[in-house]
DNA sequence: CGGCATCCAGATGGATACTG
DNA sequence: CAGTATCCATCTGGATGCCG
């Protein structure tokens, strides 16, 4: 397996991966992710209209957590009313075939999951 | 692009992706698997200490979520004191690459995040 | 239109004490 | 050794109302 993920006692805290994962792991990160990624460029109401349960407070904080790392670029057209554009950046994009990955393994093993989970359920009644 | 990751309107609650993504990105699970990986079977304490800042209650909680999704065998053996063993199943293992490719994209790219997220923060003051 | 501020419920997770 | 049980602090995220 080469190289340690991890050495023992390292301050996990500060380790990339779970800094990746504290992000993309959010309830909404990843989602706008693959929605820009389909769709390209998309005004703020747009991507609210696509994720039809988020809100609009999560809307703009899981945007502002994406721009500050640099994953998505934000466009204020300065006209009025207000036009604002989201769009991935090319970090954005790199991270993109991983996601796609995850997801792919996700709708190949989803049934297989829920059976071991209500198995599990049963086991432990 | 093709196929679409998620039609509009969709439940979104519901989807693969989400599902997955609930488990792996949590606080913990992913350094469990990723340790796991490297140490192929791990004792309860020997996890507990390659994860130093782990509480107990945690790896509990952790461990049994892994192991109802089938990503994680437990091995008890009937002795007293107990011993329990915890090592990836084939699946668990099916997910290890996407999660190795994340780790690696991530410490490819967390440099320049942080410098995203301190111009941004500068921008922003 | 695209936000921000405030308040609040529920989920997450840590500390501690106890057990077979 | 490998947990369980309980309590409690913090964090996440939803609802609502206001603003340039």
């Amino acid at each position: 397996m080469g190289k340690k993920i991890f050495e023992k006692n390292e301050n996990i805290e500060n380790c990339p991966v779970r800094n990746v994962i504290d992000r993309i792991g959010d309830k909404w990160s990843m989602l706008i992710i693959l929605l820009l990624a389909e769709e390209q460029v998309l005004r703020f109401n747009e991507i609210h209209k696509c994720i039809g349960t988020i809100s609009q407070k999560m809307l703009t904080v899981t945007l502002k957590s994406l721009e500050s790392d640099g994953l998505v670029k934000r466009t204020v057209f300065p006209q009025i009313p207000p036009k604002v554009e989201y769009e991935l950046t090319h970090r954005g994009k790199s991270l993109l075939p991983h996601l796609l990955a995850l997801t792919e393994w996700a709708n190949n093993n989803m049934s297989d999951i829920k059976a071991s989970r209500e198995q599990y359920e049963k086991v432990n009644a």
